[in-house]
DNA sequence: ATATCTGCAAAGACTTTGCATGAGA
DNA sequence: TCTCATGCAAAGTCTTTGCAGATAT
């Protein structure tokens, strides 16, 4: 992990400290491969990837790590219809980085898009608080995607 | 399959013939549950409901009719995180039925909704011809899920 | 008649679990 | 030190595939 300790711990640290959690290679790995990509990985995906540096680390530690981070906010879980589940970091150090995704079902390449999110968050609070109130459902969190075909894939039609 | 022929053909028939495909007894059977369920029914779900009508069916065959189904776009398949799909009719004889899903993360139990639908279809509407031009992406459906605690699973917290 | 459909069994793909070893605080 | 985390192997789930026999048109 060249330069980590040169720039002091990274900003997840707290977070593990706060629950009980340990900080090991394998989950600092893991997080590093998260936080320097930005396509939606695949627990695989992450596996190899993580093998570069660390080439001990076996897919069960992937996962285990994964659920744990999931359950710790710090990474959302995707499905695009592929039958594999796909993983980002919720944030960044930053704060809160919100995007939705536009999924071509021809290749399963994903757009991420940022565009008329303020609108979308208008709309979906109010549907939020009236659905809540309705249905006496406390609502934590929403999923917005959109399917279609890319440039490359509608040439093919 | 008591009362299908005194009621005529159903009205999923002329799909069928349209695309060349065989209306066989097992698919009929599972159309017909399908027809008659409001549930979001795993394939699962649906080879145990056949079953009671025609116990020689095969899961194989539930699954391989689902595709066929979504196929003609007569079926949509949701996944609401438990790592199984769930089918259910887009449209009954009637038209469209447009509804959105509430999924409870406590018991995976979905309220389906259809407040807001007129809103949500505008915005989405603008979403989605904004986003065609500016991806050059042809957008063909779109996915809107809201997760959270029931009233029962609130009251376990 | 004949191309399509079906059921069974087996394989596939992804994910989770059990358990002994190893490592962080 | 001593609890928590890891890796391996095996098992678990859901879904798909191969193939011979059955069926719709």
């Amino acid at each position: 992990m060249p330069g980590m300790n040169r720039m002091g711990p990274p900003w997840w640290q707290g977070s593990f400290r706060r629950r009980g959690y340990r900080m090991t290679l394998p989950r600092q790995v893991i997080l590093n491969v998260l936080n320097r990509t930005s396509e939606h990985l695949s627990a695989e995906d992450i596996y190899f990837e993580v093998r570069k540096t660390y080439p001990a680390v076996g897919l069960t530690t992937v996962y285990r790590t994964l659920e744990l981070l999931i359950g710790m906010k710090l990474v959302s879980k995707f499905d695009f219809g592929d039958g594999r589940g796909r993983y980002e970091l919720s944030r960044g150090p930053e704060g809160i980085r919100h995007h939705h995704h536009l999924v071509c079902t021809g290749c399963g390449r994903v757009i991420d898009y940022t565009d008329f999110i303020d609108e979308e968050r208008e709309l979906l609070e109010s549907v939020e608080k009236e659905l809540s109130k309705k249905h006496n459902f406390k609502i934590l969190a929403h999923l917005i995607q959109f399917y279609g075909l890319c440039d490359k894939c509608r040439e093919k039609e």
